[in-house]
DNA sequence: TTTCAGTTTGTTACAACATAACATATCAAT
DNA sequence: ATTGATATGTTATGTTGTAACAAACTGAAA
């Protein structure tokens, strides 16, 4: 595992996966539920940077681990740790992506580069004003929001940028 | 094929389909592409209501017409609806809808409920707005988007609300 | 009218994603 | 020790989507 270069904003990942899996262990000593070693060694896995990671992909990396993982192992996995909020679903890419903002946990606006395939998470908070009024104005009640958009990064655009004048 | 009563707002569905389908072949016609006979079913097919629709299922409905049709064959005619801007794809249910703005064609919001299984297309300007200068403050190039809430319907709340009065 | 290129469809096979159903194990509380 | 709740093992299957190549169609140029 490096530091990787690719990231949208360069950062001590070290300090992510720790901040990670601190927090959620000790949301799930909180809520009285079992971090089990299956969920956090997948855990990990997810935090190994800030891609979307396909659940074949886990169950291929966590095999070494628990040679008995199957599917079910992994999507279990998967299911509890969305249940316990760590951990985000990407729908438009049948991936999953750890959750940076734990502690504030509202719901998010994603911005998938399909460069380097980071998925950055932003709060959003004058959409998610604007989406709200939206909902009232519709009289619709939400009990899940998926907000992905798939583009280029600031990262990217800019090595792209450097790479014509090169 | 019946005139819903699910649908969020009560209105004459045989003129969604059949705006639906002249847009598309005047459309076709300005383009030069052709909207060939599966082409043309599948996208009645996906118009029959507002709800969603499933590969597979459009693969059953349209074995009647073409004895030969395979995954390939909805495929196909998928990427080709959803290429001329004729339908959308609804990440998060692997499914199908048919545009209700052909011509204003912009990026929507998607409102899906759960309970009647219809899909609102709306515009929804302050949300792209805001978004719009989100991507800015990110530097993210934006290629696609995907804005999809899942939730109770106005017609749905309105109708459990009765039940619970009766 | 032939021929040629581009497009569309037929066909087979398979890859990728996800869940059902039932058995087994673990572990704390009674 | 028994029980109930939770978690995992295991097998099988269901669902969604694509690759690859062959055949047919279409329209325009030779």
């Amino acid at each position: 595992m490096s530091i990787s270069t690719e990231l949208s904003s360069p950062h001590n990942h070290t300090n992510c996966i720790a901040t990670a899996l601190n927090t959620a262990t000790q949301l799930c000593f909180e809520r009285g539920v079992q971090l089990t070693a299956i969920r956090q060694q997948v855990l990990e896995l997810i935090w190994e940077n800030h891609h979307a990671v396909k659940a074949y992909d886990l169950l291929e990396r966590i095999k070494p681990l628990q040679s008995a993982a199957k599917p079910a192992t992994i999507y279990r996995a998967l299911d509890f740790l969305i249940a316990q909020g760590f951990i985000h679903r990407v729908e438009s890419l049948n991936a999953f992506i750890g959750c940076c903002n734990l502690k504030t946990a509202h719901e998010q606006l994603l911005l998938i580069c399909k460069q380097c395939n980071d998925v950055e998470e932003r709060p959003a908070n004058a959409v998610m004003q604007s989406l709200a009024q939206e909902f009232q104005n519709a009289g619709f009640t939400v009990h899940h929001q998926a907000i992905e958009i798939q583009g280029i990064c600031a990262t990217c655009s800019q090595l792209n940028k450097d790479e014509e004048i090169a």
